[in-house]
DNA sequence: ATGAAAGCGCTAACAA
DNA sequence: TTGTTAGCGCTTTCAT
């Protein structure tokens, strides 16, 4: 693999000007003939720049650390093609690895991307990072991403959890509504929801009773669905549900089949997220969208700032409520 | 940040030999007085090795890159997470680049995994990867996963589409059904699926007739959805469907629906993937399963391998259908 | 069992 | 406009 004198070398310069008609540094202080050769020459040898050497030398890897729980983690792919967006222009390298929401990877991983020397992180923290963790990711420009560690203030790019659990409240609201309920996941990244929800009940009139929550231990299929269960066959079911996500949607549209019920006759569904599936399934699920993508592009540009030795305040990014055929005014009593 | 320099002084010994501590080289000639303090200077400094500066000296970077299509691609996330699993006990990074299918994005990101100095490739090509690319990755240890570059010997990591399309096509031909068309999408990656569906055609004697394919333009719901909608608004419908992909069958299902078809009395429907949500659906999908995440297990293994100097051979990993209730006999005429 | 010297490939600072 | 010198932080080689 040729270095930097093969090409020197080759086109009869020194070493440093090499380096300076391949940084474009010193503008025009380099002569047009000599570029030339140095093109040349790096054509001819298909030279490509040591990125490591080269970031040994002038402090900066060129390359960021992505720190999250889990791709699998439903709209990851999508958060991550945002920050490539962004990347990818400004020559950045994305160094990924994976929590799997254990704080003991998280500070494992974090100290591996340090001693890779990235320039900066973007992370989803874990719900309890450990106190070394959060050392160490002091000594890093950092973009927190969808949560928010507890107790710092590291900036992040966060979405509108409160006016999300609102805006779905408040569609089952108008559609004359009042018996619902909200499958919520108790998680401190989605705590703002309930805000929200509860804030439309008020809107309302409704009083804040246990019978307006339903807990789900965690986002998953398999648990949501015998939540899902059990609160449908209650004689006093709800008449909607707003689902913790998409999945837990689909949890429940499932249990409203085997119970033989109508959607969105007797029972509105509102799930979270906008999956892909969701408006690919049988019937379209109505859900608060998120933008994904938007999180990514924000953040990388965030961390941009953050290593051009800017400051950036948080961002908190607007959600949708996508309305489908999974609600609908409840039936005639 | 301190260097190692700063460790050995605090130690009281040389550079080299604070190096041969960490690295744990030179296994015991290192007096065991002597690791206790470099240890301890560790500690006390919080120092953490510098990967790149130290790859520079030994030319191994202990970075692979990872150059995919795109990470939405069904079941990229998991075969991700199986990259990781391995990679993470390596003490690996993963350098990820999206080509987004096209070769000149790729042949960009691979150049610049090159400068980055990566030591191995894990690769989903493009179905037309340009010469120069090819030249660049013929510099680096490489695995090729789910698609085989054309007409090159890079070892791959392989799902068994034969075998795929020939346990979807064998179980609807169990059930009883004659008239089945396999909805594919024309791309060299699915090919050897075709073989495996007229192998199970032949066995049955039935001739490989057009009616049996049913062309869609890529694997997108809405392009599947016109399509499905024509193919089951033909009054000699087929009575199941093989759809590309379980995205592709959620399609059919719709299509389907629209046109007051029972699942699976008057269609049957077979996806492949797995992914997760077809179990999750109202109506769970017959599918064929792919071991998404044993594809990036062995990948990562496979060039482990290669960076250790030996040969690996291509692996082709097997698939399983997995019936649910998309798939029944047809009913009787 | 430990250290001194050299150098990986590059760029910053200074000279000319 | 170009080159020289020095050194980023580490490991390898060779010496002791």
């Amino acid at each position: 693999m040729p270095t930097l004198d093969d090409v020197a070398r080759l086109a009869g310069v020194s070493r440093v000007t090499a380096s300076r008609v391949l940084n474009g540094t010193y503008p025009n202080k380099v002569s047009e003939s000599t570029r030339e050769r140095v093109r040349a020459a790096v054509a001819e040898l298909n030279y490509i720049t040591n990125v490591p050497a080269r970031a040994l030398r002038s402090k900066r890897s060129m390359q960021f650390g992505l720190l999250i729980p889990d791709l699998a983690f439903s709209f990851m792919p999508e958060v991550v093609q945002g920050l490539q967006d962004i990347a990818s222009k400004m020559d950045y390298g994305c160094l990924i690895y994976l929590t799997h929401d254990q704080p003991q990877q998280e500070e494992r991983s974090l100290s591996t991307l340090i001693g890779r020397r990235v320039d900066g992180l973007i992370w989803m923290p874990t719900a309890h990072p450990t106190e070394r963790t959060r050392t160490l990711q002091g000594t890093l420009p950092t973009v927190t991403i969808l949560v928010t560690p507890e107790g710092t203030s590291v900036p992040s790019v966060l979405i509108d959890q409160e006016e999300g659990g609102y805006v779905a409240a408040k569609h089952l609201l108008e559609l004359g509504h009042r018996r619902m309920t909200y499958m919520y996941v108790d998680h401190r990244h989605w705590q703002q929801r309930r805000v929200g929800y509860r804030r439309a009940l008020a809107e309302y009139g409704i009083a804040d009773a246990p019978f307006y929550y339903t807990q789900v231990p965690k986002m998953d299929w398999h648990e949501s669905l015998i939540i899902a269960r059990q609160l449908l066959k209650s004689p006093t079911r709800p008449t909607a549900v707003i689902a913790a996500s998409d999945v837990v949607a689909l949890a429940v549209l499932r249990a409203a089949r085997e119970l033989g019920l109508q959607i969105p006759k007797d029972l509105s569904v509102v799930g979270f997220g906008n999956s892909s599936f969701s408006h690919q399934i049988e019937l379209p699920l109505t859900t608060v969208d998120h933008p994904k993508r938007h999180v990514g592009q924000v953040a990388m540009q965030g961390l941009a700032e953050l290593l051009g030795g800017n400051t950036i305040e948080n961002t908190v990014l607007p959600v949708t409520l996508v309305k489908r055929l999974s609600s609908g005014p409840p039936q005639a009593v």
